[in-house]
DNA sequence: AACTATTGATAACG
DNA sequence: TCGTTATCAATAGTT
């Protein structure tokens, strides 16, 4: 029923088979609701998409779990019985597993060691010691980075300080040049008014350079 | 979609409706099984008829519990009964317990440590080190049972060795005893064929009382 | 998403 | 219930 026949075979491109499932799944519940109204039928149809995604239709005036409970009343198939039993079998099997976990865990922290045999708590002691060795390996990473980030921090001080004390000095520096200056400058405005011979010469003209 | 169009509400007859009841669900069912097919898709469809007899449609490739187990998982609404809901919900308890327990046993054990925190590893070395404090201490009442048993052992050995030595001197004593009887009954036997005067008395009597 | 040519489903009937 | 068939409904391919 459409613009040609089609073989009932899975649709192989991906957005075909998408947008047909999206029309018949819609077909499928309109006529689900059709029958429901006709011919007094009660329907429950639950669809999964390739996606995964969930559509459910059911009789209005019933329940999915009221007609599964009369599905398997007819049927005699006992759904949830099966169930029921892998979920306590699973159960079984998980609560095996952590008790035998709580005991071994238990037995590192050193209890309820009293019923254990000496073999089994020399084999104990040395799970203890190897785990002690693991931690104590990590935690030696931990104090070598702490020492790492010492060294940088107290290289960076060092470094910082150089820089201030360089500051410092060039700062002096400064104020001297410029009392200096002030000082030639007091002194020319003086040496004008007075005959070249008696002008003081500076023994070290260029001291501070050196300073 | 035959020889009339007819409005979707109830077939009051009853015949006909029985008859477009069977004919539609065949239809419906056949859709199912032709998206199931095309689109890769999982139905599960389940019809009661007014007569109260039942029929079903699932996909191939799954059943009607795994659909219903999904349904469960994506409505939410709980089809089964609270003994389920519990059963499920415990799992889930077990299984995080299980999961952190195995987390905790792999940490003690040394391994999966990278992503712990400095404190984290602290604390592990601290319970590893409890740990094996309790295991030695154990481990010395074995060791001081051992000698313990073996102080008795060597306690008995020496009794045992002692009454041993008794055995044997109160062995050689009667031996000696008994040679010493026979030699007086031969002496006896002798005597009593010379005369009185010519018997030899010992010295002392009592001699093996006193040894 | 809407359209439409075509197939598929089915109501009425035998 | 089954087959037939005229008719309507669903939908595959197209826009």
């Amino acid at each position: 029923m459409g613009r040609g026949k089609i073989e009932i075979k899975r649709i192989e491109n991906s957005s075909n088979r998408q947008v047909t499932y999206s029309k018949r799944r819609n077909g499928i519940i309109k006529k689900a609701k059709e029958i429901t109204v006709l011919c007094d039928a009660k329907v429950s149809l639950v669809i999964f998409g390739s996606s995964g995604k969930m559509h459910e239709y059911c009789s209005p005036s019933t329940t999915l779990v009221d007609l599964l409970d009369k599905y398997h009343k007819q049927s005699g198939k006992r759904l949830w019985d099966a169930k029921h039993e892998n979920l306590s079998n699973e159960i079984d099997r998980i609560k095996k597993e952590n008790d035998s976990m709580q005991i071994e865990l238990r037995h590192l922290k050193g209890e309820d060691i009293t019923s254990l045999h000496h073999k089994e708590l020399l084999a104990l002691e040395k799970a203890l010691e190897n785990g002690l060795v693991g931690v104590r390996e990590k935690q030696m990473d931990y104090y070598r980075m702490k020492e790492k980030n010492n060294k940088i921090l107290e290289d960076e001080g060092k470094r910082l300080s150089f820089i201030l004390q360089q500051q410092e000095m060039a700062i002096e520096e400064d104020a001297r040049e410029m009392e200096n200056a002030y000082h030639q400058q007091k002194l020319r405005e003086y040496s004008s008014q007075i005959p070249f011979a008696f002008r003081v010469q500076p023994i070290q003209p260029n001291l501070q350079e050196r300073m």
